[in-house]
RNA sequence: GCGCGGAUGGUGGAAUUUGGUAGACACGAGAGACUUAAAAUCUCUUGGCCUCACGGUCGUGCGGGUUCAAGUCCCGCUCUGCGCACCA
C-alpha cells in the first residue's frame, strides 16, 4: 500500500496547478463571478507566519468552495511594500529597499506557494513597483484637482525616532506605533486628504455592510457625529463673541460658565488687566505641555479665570470665561458652556473652583448604569430593592433606588447593639415608612477603595445591602410615591415583570437623594428654564435650538471627531507626492504625462532630522521646471503614507496589467465589489480609507458602486502555545513551512488553522493538535488505499453508506456556506469513522467509489493536494476541480426510524426508537408505557404530555 | 469612564436558522492489543458525586425570573478580552 507522504503528494500537484494555470481567472468567462481577497501583506523580512497561513487557509477553502460550485473567481495576491521595516533596514545596511523587498517578496511567494494557495499568480501587484504607485499618484493628483487633497500647516505627532510625522491611528497610547517612543508635537506643513467632507456618506452605508458588528461599531465611533447646536456668547463689555458647541442645548439655562481651550483666539484678548499674567502663564504652560502628558495626567482639571464675563443668550445672565486645557481645541469651535450640574467634566471644574451650580433639569433616573451621584469619586451605590405584592390581586412591582451619600448611610445611623445591617434596614424603613421589610439576602460589596483606606474595620461583605420588601401597607407607600412629581406607579401582571425593564419604565426615587450638589448627566424634567419647565429635557432640545436660532444667537450644528487624513510623510520609502512648488503659481499637480515620479535612488537612506525627507538632499531630483509656466520649480519632498497605496489596490487587481489607466472601469465594475475580505488587522484606518477612496471613485465616474467590500470576514489571531502573542523577540514563532517540512504537510497545516475554532476567535497554537489531523487525513489516505487495491464487494451497508454519505454533504456545504470550518471537519471526521465502522464487511464498488468521492471533494477545500490525488486514483476522468460540488438527496437521509426523547417534567428518562411515521398517539402511548417513566409516574396520572413531532415527549406529573 | 464581545470537562471547542438528548469532533490522560523494545497503528474508558451493575443525582461564571422544557429568552451582578478615551 502506499503511504501518506505529503512531502510527494504536494509538490506534484502544485505543478500541476501551475502548469495548467488551474486558478487564472477569466476576464469573459460566462459564469457567475466571486472576487475574493487577503489585506494584502507587508512581506517583512522575517517571512510569512501562522497568522498569514491562516489567513491564506481562510481564504482558500472560501475560494476552492465556490470555484466547486462553478463560480468564476478571482483569488489576487500583491504585496504592500512601502513601509517602515525596509527603510530602517536601509539605514542599518545601505541596501536600498527595493532590493530587500525583491527578496522578501520571493520568500512569502515561495512559503504561500507551498501551502497550495489557489491564487491567481497573473495579477501580483507590488505598490512600490512605479507602474504601480505610478497610478496613486494620479489618484492624488485628480484628489488635488477636487479640492480633496490639500496643504495646511498644522500642528502634528512627531517621532523623534523615527524622524517623522504620524497621523492620529498612528500614535498608541502616546507612543509611535512603530517604535514605542513617546511623540511629541511639532507644527509643519503637511498634506491631508479631505476625508471628513465624506463622515456624513461613510457613517450612512455602515448600517448596511455585512461586516462584523465590532468593526461597524469601532469605524461609527471613529467618525463620531454629534448634533447639537453653536451657541453664541456675547462678551459683556466688548464686542467679541464666543461661540461655543454642545450636544445639551437643552442644559442652557444651567450654563454657569464659559470655557476657552488654551489655543482658542480669544484666550488671551479676554484676560483683563488684573488676570493678564496668570492667563499668560496658564496659556503657555498649557501649549507647552504635549498632549501626552494631557493624556497621562491624573486628570486633574486645571484652569485660570480670564476676568471677563459674557452673557448667556438664554437667561441674559452675566457668565464668566475660563480657560482651561481640557477643553480641546480641535473639536468643535474650542469652546464650551459649562453646565456643571448636567456635566461630569465641568462639575469637577466647578467644584475646584467653588463655581456655582444650577440644577435644570429634574433627574427622573432612566439609565440604570448612570444613577445619580454627587461625585464619581467618592460614592458607592446603595442600591435597594423591593419587589412590591398587591394585598389582593395577582400584580407585582418592582422598585428601585438609589442613594448617593452611603458613608452617612452605614456610619451614620448605628446604634449601640446593632450590627451595620440591621441599621441599614432601621434607615430605610424609617425614610420610606415602609413597615414590613424583611432582610433577604446580603450582597458583596463594589469596593471603594477610598472608604475601605478610611475604614478597615467594616466588613465588605455587608456594606452593602440589597433587600427585599414586602409590603402592607400599600396605600401609604402608594400615598408617598404619587406624592413625589417624578415618581409613576406602573402596576404589572406578574407574567409582564419580565419584559417590563424596572429601571427603564419604573422611576426611581427621587426623595433619597439629598443635598443640591447632584451631577446628574442624564435626560429628566426641565427646572429652572423659564418657558421650557416642566417639559422631558429629550423633548425641548430642538425647541430651544429654535428658539436660539430666532433670537440670532444660535443655530443647530453637527460635528464629527473624525479629522482630516494626514498623508505626507518625511520619510524615503514611499511614493512621491506628485506635486511642484512654483514661486509664481504655488502647489502645482504633476501632469497624468509626467508620471510616475520615481523615487530617486540615494546613498544615504537616513533622515537628516530636519522635518524633511532624505529626498530633499537629492538636488538633482528636487530641482524641476513648473508645469504650468516652465519656470525654476521644486518638487515636493515628502511621500505618501503607505494606507495611500492600499486604498484602491482592490480595484488594480481587476485590471492589473494596465499601462494607460489606473483601471478599466469596465473590469472592475464587472468584479467589484469584492464579495469576501479576508484580514485581522486594521480595524479602523484601512478599511475607513478604502471605503472613503471608492466613494470618491464613484463621484468620479471610475466605478459604479459605493462600497469596495461586501463582506468582511475578520479572523482572530494565532497565539503561541502559552496563549501569548507569537513574537520574535519571545522566539516563540510557528514557521509554517518548519511545519509542513516536518513531514505533516500543507493539508495538514491548513485543516489544522481551520479545525482549531471558529475564524473570528483568537486560539493558541498546539503542536500535538497538528499531529491529530494528520491522523485524520491518513486514515482517509489508507480508507481510499484499502478500497483501490480491494478485490472484495460486498453489497448489504450500502444505505448507510449512502446515508451517511449525503448527511455528511449537507452539513459541510451547510457549515462552508457559513464560515464554520471547524465543525465542517468535525463532520468528515465523523463520517470517516463511520465509514471505518461500515467497511468491515467489503466494499459494495459503485457505492464506495461514490462515497470516497465525496469525501475527496468536500475535503478539497481544506486540503487540496491530498483530495486531487485521491480523487485521480479513484480513476476519474475529470479533475476534481472539473467534477465540482457533490450534491445530497435529501430523500436519501430520511431515515425509518427516528429517536424520541422521553422526559418526565423536564428531564430525560428514555429514548425510544420508532418507525418514522408513528403517529403522535403511538408515540405518546409508547413513551407512557416506557419502563423508565412508569417508574417515575409512580401511579400518577399526568397532568400533560407535550409531543414535538419527532423529537421528544416531555410528560408532566 | 464609554462602546463591543466573551465565560461550557484537564485543553481547543460542539449544541446552525426557531428554547427541546449539554459536552459532538479533536487534543491530552488512563487501560489494553501488536512488538525483543520503541515508534506507528488499533480497541476500550474519560464532567463531578453515589452505585458491582441497571441506574440515580448535580452540572454550561454568580443571583433571580419566564416556560411543560433554559447554555440558549428576560432582569440584576461578577470576572475577562478588545476598541475608544477630557470629543462638551
Amino acid at each position: 500500500m502506499k503511504r501518506y507522504n505529503p512531502s510527494d503528494i504536494e509538490p506534484k500537484w502544485q505543478a500541476i496547478w501551475e502548469e495548467t494555470n488551474a486558478y487564472v481567472a477569466d476576464d469573459t468567462a460566462d459564469k457567475p463571478k466571486f472576487y475574493i481577497s487577503c489585506m494584502f501583506p507587508y512581506p517583512s523580512g522575517a517571512g510569512m507566519h501562522t497568522g498569514h497561513a491562516f489567513e491564506h487557509a481562510i481564504v482558500d477553502a472560501i475560494a476552492r468552495f465556490h470555484r466547486a460550485h462553478g463560480e468564476n473567481v478571482l483569488n489576487p495576491m500583491g504585496w504592500d511594500t512601502f513601509g517602515l521595516p525596509a527603510e530602517n533596514y536601509a539605514i542599518k545596511t545601505g541596501t536600498a529597499p527595493s532590493e530587500v523587498t525583491k527578496v522578501n517578496i520571493a520568500n512569502f511567494k515561495n512559503q504561500i506557494k507551498r501551502m497550495g494557495a489557489s491564487i491567481d499568480w497573473s495579477r501580483e501587484i507590488n505598490t512600490s513597483d512605479p507602474e504601480y504607485y505610478r497610478w496613486t499618484q494620479w489618484i492624488f493628483t485628480e484628489f488635488y484637482k477636487r479640492d480633496l487633497a490639500y496643504q495646511k500647516e498644522s500642528l502634528q505627532w512627531w517621532c523623534p525616532v523615527d524622524k517623522t510625522v504620524l497621523a492620529n491611528e498612528q500614535v498608541e497610547g502616546g507612543k509611535c506605533w512603530r517604535c514605542g517612543t513617546e511623540v511629541i508635537k511639532k507644527s509643519m506643513k503637511q498634506w491631508f486628504f479631505r476625508i471628513t467632507n465624506y463622515a456624513e456618506p461613510l457613517l450612512d452605508e455602515i448600517e448596511d455592510l455585512d461586516w462584523p458588528q465590532k468593526i461597524k461599531t469601532a469605524q461609527t465611533n471613529w467618525i463620531g457625529k454629534s448634533t447639537g447646536a453653536e451657541v453664541e456668547f456675547k462678551v459683556a463689555d466688548g464686542d467679541d463673541v464666543i461661540t461655543v458647541f454642545t450636544t445639551r442645548p437643552d442644559t442652557i439655562f444651567g450654563a454657569t460658565f464659559v470655557v476657552l481651550a488654551p489655543e482658542h483666539p480669544l484666550a488671551r484678548t479676554l484676560a483683563t488687566d488684573e488676570f493678564k499674567e496668570s492667563v499668560e502663564t496658564y496659556i503657555t504652560d498649557a501649549v507647552k505641555k504635549s498632549e501626552i502628558e494631557r493624556m497621562n495626567d491624573t486628570r486633574e482639571k486645571t484652569g485660570v479665570f480670564t476676568g471677563s464675563y459674557v452673557v448667556n443668550p438664554a437667561n441674559g445672565e452675566k457668565t464668566p470665561v475660563w480657560i482651561a486645557d481640557y477643553v480641546l481645541s480641535g473639536y468643535g469651535t474650542g469652546a464650551i458652556m459649562a453646565v456643571p450640574a448636567h456635566d461630569e467634566r465641568d462639575f469637577a471644574f466647578a467644584k475646584k473652583y467653588k463655581l456655582p451650580t444650577i440644577q435644570v433639569i429634574a433627574p427622573t433616573i432612566t439609565d440604570p448604569k448612570n444613577p445619580p451621584r454627587a461625585d464619581k469619586e467618592d460614592t458607592t451605590r446603595i442600591v435597594a430593592q423591593c419587589l412590591v405584592k398587591h394585598p389582593t390581586e395577582d400584580k407585582y412591582l418592582t422598585l428601585k433606588w438609589t442613594k448617593h451619600d452611603w458613608h452617612a448611610f452605614i456610619t451614620g445611623g448605628v446604634e449601640d447593639g446593632e450590627s451595620i445591617e440591621e441599621a441599614a434596614i432601621r434607615e430605610i424603613r424609617e425614610e420610606t415608612g415602609f413597615k414590613n421589610i424583611i432582610h433577604k439576602r446580603t450582597m458583596p460589596l463594589e469596593l471603594n477603595t477610598r472608604f475601605y483606606a478610611a475604614h478597615k474595620d467594616v466588613n465588605r461583605d455587608i456594606a452593602v445591602t440589597v433587600l427585599e420588601f414586602e409590603l402592607k401597607d400599600l396605600e401609604r407607600v402608594e400615598q408617598k410615591l404619587e406624592a413625589h412629581e417624578s415618581f409613576e406607579v406602573i402596576w404589572t401582571d406578574k407574567k409582564d415583570i419580565k419584559n417590563l425593564s424596572p429601571v427603564t419604565e419604573l422611576p426611581y426615587i427621587m426623595d433619597w437623594f439629598n443635598g443640591a450638589d447632584l451631577l446628574h448627566a442624564g435626560e429628566g424634567k426641565m427646572i429652572n428654564s423659564g418657558l421650557f419647565n416642566n417639559r422631558k429635557s429629550e423633548d425641548v432640545r430642538e425647541e430651544i435650538v429654535a428658539w436660539l436660532e430666532q433670537e440670532g444667537t444660535g443655530r443647530a450644528k453637527t460635528t464629527y471627531k473624525m479629522r482630516d487624513w494626514l498623508i505626507s510623510r518625511q520619510r524615503y520609502w514611499g511614493a512621491p507626492i506628485p506635486i511642484i512648488h512654483c514661486p509664481e503659481h504655488g502647489a502645482v499637480a504633476v501632469p497624468e504625462d509626467q508620471l510616475p515620479v520615481i523615487l530617486p535612488e540615494v546613498k544615504d537612506y537616513a533622515p537628516k532630522g530636519d522635518g524633511k525627507s532624505v529626498l530633499a538632499s537629492v538636488p538633482e531630483w528636487v530641482k524641476t521646471t513648473c508645469p504650468t509656466c516652465g519656470g525654476a520649480a521644486e518638487r515636493e519632498t515628502d511621500t505618501m503614507d503607505g494606507y495611500a497605496c492600499s486604498s484602491w489596490y482592490l480595484l488594480r487587481y481587476t485590471d492589473p496589467r494596465n499601462a494607460v489607466q489606473a483601471w478599466d472601469p469596465a473590469k472592475a465594475n464587472a468584479w467589484s465589489p469584492v464579495d469576501y475580505y479576508v484580514g485581522g488587522d486594521h480595524a479602523v484606518a484601512h478599511l475607513l480609507y478604502v471605503r472613503f477612496w471608492t466613494h470618491v471613485f464613484k463621484e468620479m465616474g471610475l466605478v459604479d458602486f459605493k462600497e469596495p467590500v461586501k463582506k468582511l470576514v475578520y479572523h482572530g489571531y494565532i497565539n503561541a502555545e502559552d496563549g501569548s502573542k507569537m513574537s520574535k523577540s519571545k522566539g516563540n514563532v510557528v514557521d509554517p513551512l518548519d511545519v509542513i517540512d516536518q513531514g505533516y504537510g500543507a493539508d495538514a497545516l491548513r485543516t489544522y488553522l481551520l479545525f482549531m475554532g471558529p475564524v473570528e476567535l483568537d486560539a493558541p497554537w498546539d503542536s500535538r493538535g497538528i499531529a491529530g489531523i494528520y491522523r485524520f487525513l491518513n486514515r482517509v489516505w489508507v480508507l481510499g488505499q484499502e478500497f483501490i487495491e480491494s478485490d472484495k464487494t460486498f453489497t448489504g451497508n450500502d444505505e448507510a453508506v449512502r446515508r451517511a454519505q449525503h448527511k455528511t454533504i449537507r452539513k459541510v456545504t451547510d457549515d462552508q456556506r457559513r464560515l464554520s470550518f471547524n465543525t465542517a471537519i468535525s463532520a468528515l471526521m465523523e463520517y470517516t469513522n463511520e465509514l471505518y465502522k461500515l467497511k468491515v464487511d467489503g466494499f459494495s464498488d459503485e457505492v464506495w467509489r461514490e462515497a470516497l468521492g465525496a469525501l475527496s471533494r468536500l475535503l478539497a477545500p481544506f486540503a487540496p493536494h491530498m483530495s486531487a490525488e485521491l480523487w485521480q486514483q479513484l480513476g476519474n476522468d475529470t479533475s476534481i476541480e472539473e467534477a465540482g460540488w457533490p450534491q445530497w438527496d435529501d430523500a436519501l437521509i430520511v431515515s425509518d426510524t427516528m429517536t424520541i426523547i422521553v422526559q418526565v417534567n423536564g428531564k430525560l428518562r428514555a429514548k425510544l426508537v420508532l418507525a418514522a411515521d408513528a403517529t403522535e398517539e403511538v408515540v405518546k402511548q409508547q413513551a407512557l408505557a416506557d419502563e423508565n417513566v412508569v417508574k417515575f409516574l409512580d401511579d400518577m396520572q399526568p397532568k400533560k404530555v407535550i409531543y414535538i413531532s419527532g423529537r421528544l415527549v416531555n410528560i408532566v406529573i
